[in-house]
DNA sequence: CTACGAGGTGAATTTACTTCA
DNA sequence: GATGAAGTAAATTCACCTCGT
């Protein structure tokens, strides 16, 4: 599975007019740097937000004040990574006391680090065994990854969204985790990438649309001046050819006609090669112009 | 300063589906 | 072709957090 990332799609993935199980590839070929990663600040919380350049600037402020919390600070300062070996590195953050943020900074670190020793989400060795099971209550418990882990796993998913059985267990053992949780995470950060590939994706399309829409009505504001040219015969033939189309009546090559006003600039939408393009296209050199064979024609007979 | 509710975030769970042996 | 295991996306739940009042 993990081999998948090899066939990277580049370009935009449009996720959502997608049908059936191209979901799945475009998640798996996105890009990762279609959002561009960002490194947290040394203080701060590492959260998706942080790690991500929005678009929507309020919320990106939003998160970036809410930056850090006590929790996680404590956790990566005081306990987590104090011991390099790791012989008592609780790695995950766990906030297993109920209650208010505030009544558990009180405590003592010892007690923390003690708890999220023992709670590292499922109590059983098996992988998927229900929450922090030492209570004996069933209400699951809030794990909140490390700085450090959540970078250790940003930094590998940056190298591939997958993981395949190896690769989940060796990033478990590092980062002191149950294989499980490192799976839950990357499915959730998938999920996350591509909400924001398709929020992209979205602006993007918007903007094409705002696009298209500018064009048709100049192609539109065109017709009607042609029109209203053709209403009087004499302007008819006395004008210089059309602004932007000319057609070949005998291979039908739509081009753009070189001897015509400031306007022939503008691209031609209905050029086979570009009618899907939304770029403006490349002039294409004139193969017949009928209309300024037609307006010689009458100059000459006159 | 404290309490409270709203809303956001992210870890974990559930469900449905595909792929592959 | 039927079957079960494994993997994944999508939807959802829920604990926790921040912020405004």
């Amino acid at each position: 599975m993990a081999d998948k990332d090899d066939e990277f799609c580049l370009g935009l993935s449009l996720s959502l007019g997608c049908g059936d199980y191209q979901k799945k590839k475009i998640i798996n070929q996105t890009p990762i740097n279609v959002i561009q990663l960002q490194k947290p600040l040394p203080n701060q919380r590492v959260s998706f937000n942080n790690l991500f350049l929005f678009h929507d600037r309020s919320s990106e402020t939003r998160s970036f004040l809410r930056g850090f919390d006590g929790n996680s600070l404590r956790a990566s300062a005081a306990a987590v990574f104090e011991d390099e070996n790791g012989v008592s590195s609780p790695n995950s953050t766990v906030s297993s006391v109920s209650g208010k943020r505030s009544e558990r900074e009180g405590n003592g670190d010892e007690n923390d680090a003690v708890e999220r020793a023992s709670c590292s989400r499922g109590g059983s060795e098996d992988d998927d065994g229900g929450g922090c099971g030492g209570d004996g209550e069933s209400s699951r418990k809030k794990l909140r990854l490390s700085k450090e882990q959540s970078l250790l796993l940003e930094e590998t998913f940056k190298e591939h969204n997958t993981l395949n059985p190896k690769q989940k267990q060796a990033l478990a053992k590092q980062l002191n985790l149950k294989p499980r949780q490192v799976e839950v995470w990357f499915q959730n950060r998938r999920a996350r990438t591509k909400l924001k590939q398709t929020e992209v994706d979205c602006e993007y399309l918007k903007r094409c649309c705002e696009t298209l829409t500018e064009e048709n009505r100049r192609l539109q504001k065109e017709v009607q001046e042609l029109r209203a040219l053709k209403l009087s015969p004499q302007l008819y033939m006395q004008m210089n050819p059309p602004t932007t189309l000319t057609m070949c009546p005998s291979c039908e090559r739509v081009a753009v006609s070189s001897a015509s006003s400031s306007s022939a600039a503008a691209p031609s939408a209905s050029t086979p090669a570009n009618r899907n393009s939304l770029v403006p296209s490349v002039q294409r050199p004139v193969p017949v112009n009928p209309w300024a064979a037609m307006s010689l024609q009458n100059r000459s007979r006159s």
